[in-house]
DNA sequence: GCATTAACCACCG
DNA sequence: CGGTGGTTAATGC
């Protein structure tokens, strides 16, 4: 059972839930601490489970037929993963690991398929939750592979900030220009290049160690036409 | 030309 | 001090 603190923190959807629902859900919640370059779960892993961020850093990848990793999307605190396999009972498709340390919020497959049954909050969030995910795929196929590191990098960030998918009324994260060089799927000097070009468009602005929004929506923009 | 890895090193917290 | 990030050199597509 995770404490009220940290539920209520890493589970904003359950702020919907009725009270039985809400207790319900974090007593079947558990915490697990994942190391720096762990894996959370591979790909054709049956997991039973759906995980949410309290602290920390994921990102999603897939590894292409070339054996090229493709980095798909981060996921920081607050944010959740895994709905998909969860409701079908599949295997996963896709590779979770933890850019930094990181501890994770699980709830139970049973559970999350009871409060789909029994909880129309619930499944309204699962309804938005999903709709920003098909948006994100999308734009992936749509564009993904012919945007300039910038472009590509802008988008990564986006996504980290998405308000739906990850809720932190934060417009900062700690993240180091190495970490979000593996979310974008680039070097660390690129991601460094491609930072300052959008520092100096008034985008965000740069800290040590840390990056500062200032304009998430012409970020999630950036490349396609204006 | 542009991106990548590896290395070096100065700076920040 | 450890982590971060600016820079450079060698190499690849």
């Amino acid at each position: 059972m995770l404490s009220e603190a940290k539920f209520m923190t890493v589970a904003h959807w359950a702020k919907d839930l009725n009270e039985e629902d809400r207790e319900l859900a974090r007593r079947n919640m558990t915490e697990k601490l994942l190391p720096k370059g762990a894996y959370l779960l591979h790909e054709h892993d049956h997991v039973d489970a759906w995980f949410g961020v309290i602290d920390g850093l994921l990102k999603i990848s897939v590894v292409a037929e070339s054996g090229e990793m493709v980095s798909l999307t981060g996921i920081s605190r607050s944010g959740w993963v895994g709905e998909g396999s969860v409701i079908k009972n599949e295997p996963r498709r896709y590779d979770v690991v933890a850019l930094r340390d990181t501890s994770i919020a699980l709830l139970n497959g049973r559970t999350f398929r009871w409060l789909m049954d029994n909880s129309p909050p619930f499944n309204k969030f699962l309804v938005r939750q999903l709709n920003e995910r098909l948006g994100q795929f999308i734009a992936f196929v749509g564009y993904g592979r012919l945007l300039d590191p910038t472009a590509r990098l802008a988008r990564s960030i986006a996504w980290l900030f998405n308000p739906v998918l990850s809720p932190n009324d934060q417009l900062q994260l700690g993240i180091s220009q190495e970490e979000i060089g593996l979310l974008s799927g680039m070097s660390r000097q690129t991601a460094s290049k491609a930072l300052r070009q959008l520092q100096t468009e008034g985008l965000l602005r740069l800290q040590h160690g840390r990056i500062e929004i200032l304009d998430l929506e012409r970020l999630s923009r950036y490349g396609t036409k204006l």
